[in-house]
Order: C-alpha cells, then sequence, then structure tokens
DNA sequence: GCCAACGTTGGC
DNA sequence: GCCAACGTTGGC
C-alpha cells in the first residue's frame, strides 16, 4: 500500500497506531481493498520520493469502512456523485505492526523481483494498492 | 521539471 | 462504443 511520506509516512502510523487508509479513488486499487480480511498483512511502501521504498509493515484491522472523505466538500478525495447512502468508495483500516529498521528501496526491489512476480517493480504500474503473493512477500521479509 | 504510462471524461 | 483530449501518478 503506497502513501506519499510527505501526506502521510510511516512515522504518522507509527505515532497514531491505526489510521482510515482514506483518499483511494482509483476502482482497480478499491476492488484490491475489498478483498482484504481482518489479519492480511500488508507493507507500507513510500512513493514519490528519495528514495521510494517498502518501510514498514501494517496489519488490517476492520475491512469494508466507509471512506468518509467522499463525502466531505472540503476534502480533496470529495466525490459529487456519492452518497452515504450510496457510497462509492470503501476501503479498510490499518494497524502499525512495524517500522523496518532498514527500508528496501525500489532499487533493491528490482534487484530481487521480476515486474511478473510483484507489480512494484514493474514499469509505469500507479495503482496504489497492490497484491504481492505469499512467496515474494517472504523473499522481502528475507531481505531485511 | 520531465515525461511515460496510465485512467477518466465527454463529444460524437 | 470509440477515441481524442486531458489529468494524474510517480520514477527519474
Amino acid at each position: 500500500m503506497k502513501s506519499e511520506p510527505s501526506a502521510y509516512g510511516i512515522d504518522d502510523l507509527q505515532r497514531e497506531k491505526t489510521t482510515i487508509w482514506d483518499g483511494v479513488r482509483n476502482y482497480q486499487a478499491r476492488n484490491i481493498l475489498g478483498e482484504m480480511k481482518k489479519g492480511d498483512l500488508a507493507f507500507f511502501y513510500h512513493s514519490n520520493c528519495k528514495p521510494p521504498a517498502i518501510v514498514g509493515l501494517m496489519e488490517i484491522v476492520e475491512t469494508s469502512i466507509v471512506d468518509p472523505t467522499q463525502f466531505d466538500r472540503t476534502s480533496p478525495y470529495f466525490d459529487p456523485k456519492a452518497t452515504p447512502e450510496k457510497p462509492r468508495w470503501h476501503t479498510v483500516k490499518v494497524k502499525f505492526r512495524e517500522k523496518f529498521a532498514q527500508s528496501l528501496s525500489l532499487e533493491i526491489l528490482k534487484k530481487n523481483f521480476n515486474p511478473e512476480d510483484f507489480l512494484v517493480v514493474k514499469k509505469g504500474n500507479r495503482l496504489s494498492v497492490m497484491p504481492v503473493n505469499n512467496a515474494v512477500a517472504k523473499a522481502i521479509i528475507d531481505l531485511i
């Protein structure tokens, strides 16, 4: 799960313990959020920064949360087509698990994984939420 | 700051 | 339904 650290980074999550992962406005990413189960683990990825990197681990603690920002006219994520009766955007609540002592830069990830196995290293991929298969997840943990 | 790689919008 | 124009993401 990606976030720009200037907006919300791993340190923010460590401080707040949990957060609602709001602001996802891409249907494919939303669908992946929708498949998440309570207890699932997720990597926290810092994007649009130097260096882009996996920086920690989170746990999904609540699913199918209506993203409140879609109704907030003052939010950049406001969606005029969404109503409380028919919300368009659901998300999850995540809990801080770990900030890795050593973050795994995109450069390192590219050296260790193929785009077919791990979407994060695929060129041009802009999805902010991506699935990671178990084998890759274990290999990532082993890299730390 | 540039630009590739998308996703979305809207005219037709 | 097609597709050009436009907007956004995010690495570099």
